[in-house]
DNA sequence: TTTCGCACTCTCAACGAGAGAGTGCTGAAT
DNA sequence: ATTCAGCACTCTCTCGTTGAGAGTGCGAAA
């Protein structure tokens, strides 16, 4: 069961079949019967003995026949073990580094960013492309800032780890002039700002108290705004953020092409929740990371395979990237495009600091 | 050809077994024979009168049949006689009223409202719902802000409408302080609050105009950054915002459910711009809008129908809603649904106010 | 004008035959 | 001990056929 019980047992000779048979069956999707695979592989093999090496993958659990006559088929294992051993990744050629360099663009929106970055690794794969972006821990707060609006609601503006923006709008009991709010702001910026989320969060209350006993009126006002203000975020459900593109692309894929698996994939990713799950499990990960089929856990993903990469700016990881397929995609492919996609959006985030 | 035609120069008769005709295949989804329709109307009549009444509504274009033994199905123009003059529209029952009054909740963000709306929309009609805030032509002003960023970035906080929110980064020449931009922010404020966009972007310079004879430095810093600003703004597509949402729910849909028609509608979906297009043209109805099939013009849409409706705002169209579903839908249903959604979505956001 | 009867058309599901692809096993050759 | 040719076997896929079922159109009768 240990994965070294496969590449140790099994002769040279199995794995180069198996190397190519799965090759083959990457590139036609059908399965791949022996006098094919005999024609195909450099050494002169009759069939009848390839047969006999399939017959040991098969029992190994690399391989498996959708029926007695019908060629064989890399399982869940089998492509674990292509990917991790046998698998030797392309470079990319210059023209798609720049076609990439070119769509990533840092451009001063960061939101459009992810999405560019999404749709391109779509577009360049043919795949359906996806970009984390979590909820950072670490959130300093960067300004705060207070408009009045009519009707007793005041929108607050937080401006966080210089670059994001956070708007939201609270009800207030009482109706606050224009420069009381100013001043409120100016107070809590003096003593909150870079100072980190989850911090003023806590001590708002203290300082609360603080202010209470020096009685001034726009330190007191300053303080409930805060409250009002830290309560909402406390209370928004903490979703990190996902961009998603090409979803359509993987309808033509003839392994997913029933319509009821294509709804509980699509289901999925409008729910964001599974994969996002997916997706933070890579986010510890320090490099490619590559799930298969039913092993991520998420039986929607059956015949799918997620192959994702952290991107990070200045060795702090800020979030995952990566391409949904189906297990039979062109890894070689689609992992230099993932891995060297992660590498520049990390340099695109740092020209943008 | 004119729409008259048809309801005049048909019997009443014909009318009655024309619609009872499609009520049943909106409920079943296959052709309608002869016979059934016998046995389904209350007038008693044999299958042989009713073939021939039949052929004649074939003759009129109301009908088609998919081939010689299959039953009558309507036709486009079948379906527009049917909801413009056969359809008798169903009220809600209150319980379900009562669903739709509380998934909008007004609630304090607006992107939020809208997101619900659609799903809830799709939810109850077990459809695609889709609700399109157009980007006003009439943007009032009514704050800006800016705070410094790292690396001569700024942030400008535009508050438009008493209501949205915009962000946008710019890059700067120089280094400004955040006192300098507090002036500046101060200064703009005063001159151009209360002002539609437009207004502001035609006279920023005429005022820089101004302002170069006052040789005022605040001034002066105040003019360089609106017009940075409002550059961006310019430069930026006029993108009207859509919330989609249950588009899976159509892949239930027999009609659709081959996998390029349906990878070809959801390519629609995410491209956006069709469908806003397909929107646009109902905003300025002054209610319920339906198009079936392919009078929409947009091919990808045969077979659905899109019943839509503006919603407004103190007799002031804001956007359109609606829903997206198969040709083959219950109107009867939908239709209120929708209406009831806008007026409810309408008071909502006057609430808001 | 309505209806009955009848011949006709078209689809669909079921069935069976045959081709094609691929396997596993056996026994001989290397 | 490998390797491999031969062979029987199995499974799928396609195609043509067939019969049932549904529905039509038309002509003649009521």
């Amino acid at each position: 069961m240990s994965p070294e019980t496969n590449s140790s047992q099994l002769s040279e000779r199995s794995l180069y079949l198996f190397k190519a048979l799965v090759e083959h069956f990457i590139q036609d999707g059908a399965p791949v019967g022996s006098r094919t695979l005999s024609k195909d592989s450099s050494l002169n093999l009759s069939p009848a003995t390839i047969r006999n090496v399939m017959a040991d993958l098969e029992d190994f659990g690399l391989l498996d026949s959708p029926h007695t006559s019908a060629g064989r088929v890399p399982t869940a294992k089998g492509y674990r073990l292509f990917v991790d051993s046998l698998l030797r990744v392309n470079d990319l050629n210059s023209i798609e580094v720049e076609k990439i360099a070119k769509e990533l663009d840092p451009g001063n929106d960061f939101k459009s960013l992810m999405q560019r970055t999404s749709s391109m690794l779509s577009d360049i794969t043919q795949l359906a492309g996806v970009v984390m972006l979590p909820r950072t821990e670490q959130s300093k707060l960067q300004h705060i800032e207070f408009v009045v609006l009519s009707g007793n609601r005041v929108l607050v503006i937080l401006v966080v780890n210089d670059r994001e923006v956070q708007n939201r709008i609270i009800n207030t009991s009482r109706t606050y002039s224009a420069s009381e709010l100013q001043e409120a702001s100016n107070y809590l910026n003096d003593i909150f700002a870079g100072k980190d989320l989850t911090y003023v969060r806590a001590n708002i209350l203290d300082e609360l108290e603080k202010t209470k006993e020096q009685l001034s009126q726009s330190m007191q006002t300053a303080m409930e705004m805060a409250q009002l203000a830290f309560d909402y975020e406390k209370s928004k459900v903490n979703s990190d953020e996902l961009f998603f593109s090409g979803e359509t692309n993987l309808m033509d894929i003839a392994e997913l092409c029933e319509v009821d698996k294509l709804k509980k994939l699509f289901n999925t990713f409008n729910q964001k929740r599974d994969i996002l799950h997916l997706l933070e499990q890579a986010i510890s990960a320090d490099g490619i990371q590559i799930f298969i089929g039913e092993e991520s856990g998420h039986d929607v993903l059956d015949n799918c395979s997620v192959v994702t990469s952290p991107y990070e700016v200045d060795g702090k990881i800020l979030g995952v990237l990566g391409v949904i397929g189906p297990t039979r995609m062109h890894y070689e492919r689609v992992i230099p495009i993932v891995d060297i996609t992660a590498k520049m959006l990390g340099s695109a985030l740092n020209l943008n600091n």
